[in-house]
DNA sequence: ACCTGAACACCGTTCAAGT
DNA sequence: ACCTGAACACCGTTCAAGT
């Protein structure tokens, strides 16, 4: 029994932080935000709820933590194979991708605002603007322009996904039920919402939000040409 | 007595959806989201917790109208008596310097996806590509880049005002902090960081916010160049 | 029509007690 | 060292009962 004891590796029912983190990914792609409670985690892992506090501080660590693996996965996939300018696209519609799949990370990455997840998005947009001669001085302005674009598209997906899904339509029909209300706004005081309404229903996401980064490298390669 | 309730024309005590918001604007101001309870507007109101319902859904829809308030006042106030261009600067660094002042917004515009706030702003910076001649099939793809942009911006914002204010550190020993962190990172692993932590302590967020909008437009303007 | 306040069904977190 | 589960101090929301 003693040897037993000394040859187990690590039983796999004990607990860990690892073991609950990913839990708690699970509990959130499953059930959302809203699903995530320490009681509904200790079910989960067949142990009491105070048993999760000597892994976790407390939730804020739990949910950072949870975010901290997503995007971990997203940054080291990416890898740095292809171009800076092309990395910048592949890392962007990485977080998007994920943030379709988990849309809870959406909203988290916008709560912490230094910790691990969006630092590591950070240097991944920031180190290949580097290596796009980007100039030093506009560096900083223009890996945080990346990265606030990115966090507000995300963001805002997020919230998408928890609009659209719990009424279970479809995502044209969602889109087409709020172009329907555009187009009834006042057309003095709304122009570009009444005019962008048409648009709307046949639009994709993704393409749009990639549009968007290319737009903002449109102006970094401006800032370049100005500079050298 | 008949009488004298025929000419009340309204009892300035008297409960309104107007009053509840602006109670609840009052305490998001003063204490933050986490102070914003049910139980604690009826308190400042001086009524019932219960009272509240008869006037507002729910805390998501007392959110929505506080956003909205501030909102609307950062919208109407900027005016049309400028340049688009300038317009959409000015537009942008309202809502920014609102957020400055009701961190909150900006935690709460990301949570909102097609609420009236967001509308206010989209079509704000929408309406102003159109006089600035960007072509119809790029004004979408224009006005959502810099609507995300500003609220990627307004969130980490809020989240920074969360994080500093408790701390009660001013914001260059709160920066130089953060500074001193990622100095201490892998040089190999963030080249990018460890650069851009020399710059962290004397940086100006404003500033920084408006190179980032400057930074869009500049993308727009190549896009109206190849387009024209 | 509008308000009261107790009650319900939850939370995150703590902590004495166990092994 | 790690886990249990009851207990504490809260929440948002409802609803019978009042005026």
């Amino acid at each position: 029994m003693a040897t037993r004891a000394q040859r187990t590796e690590r039983r796999t029912d004990a607990l860990s932080k690892e073991r609950i983190v990913d839990a708690a990914i699970g509990i959130l792609d499953a059930e959302g935000e809203k699903g995530l409670t320490f009681r509904a985690l200790a079910a989960r892992l067949a142990t009491g709820a105070g048993a999760i506090y000597w892994h976790v501080a407390n939730k804020d660590e739990l949910l950072a933590a949870a975010t901290d693996g997503v995007v971990t996965r997203v940054v080291t996939d990416v890898g740095r194979g292809e171009g800076p300018r092309e990395g910048i696209r592949t890392l962007a519609l990485g977080v998007f991708d994920a943030i379709d799949v988990h849309p809870w990370v959406g909203t988290q990455l916008s709560r912490e605002p230094w910790g691990s997840a969006l630092l590591q998005i950070f240097e991944g947009l920031g180190g290949r603007l580097q290596e796009l001669g980007v100039a030093r001085a506009d560096q900083l302005n223009s890996a945080s322009a990346l990265l606030n674009y990115v966090l507000g598209a995300a963001a805002q997906n997020a919230a998408n996904a928890r609009l659209a899904l719990p009424v279970g339509a479809d995502r044209s029909t969602f889109l087409g039920g709020i172009a329907a209300r555009w187009t009834e706004l006042d057309a003095a005081r709304h122009p570009f919402l009444r005019q962008v309404s048409a648009e709307l229903p046949e639009h994709d996401d993704r393409t749009q939000f990639l549009a968007g980064i290319d737009l903002i490298l449109a102006g970094v390669d401006t800032a370049r040409r100005a500079h050298g």
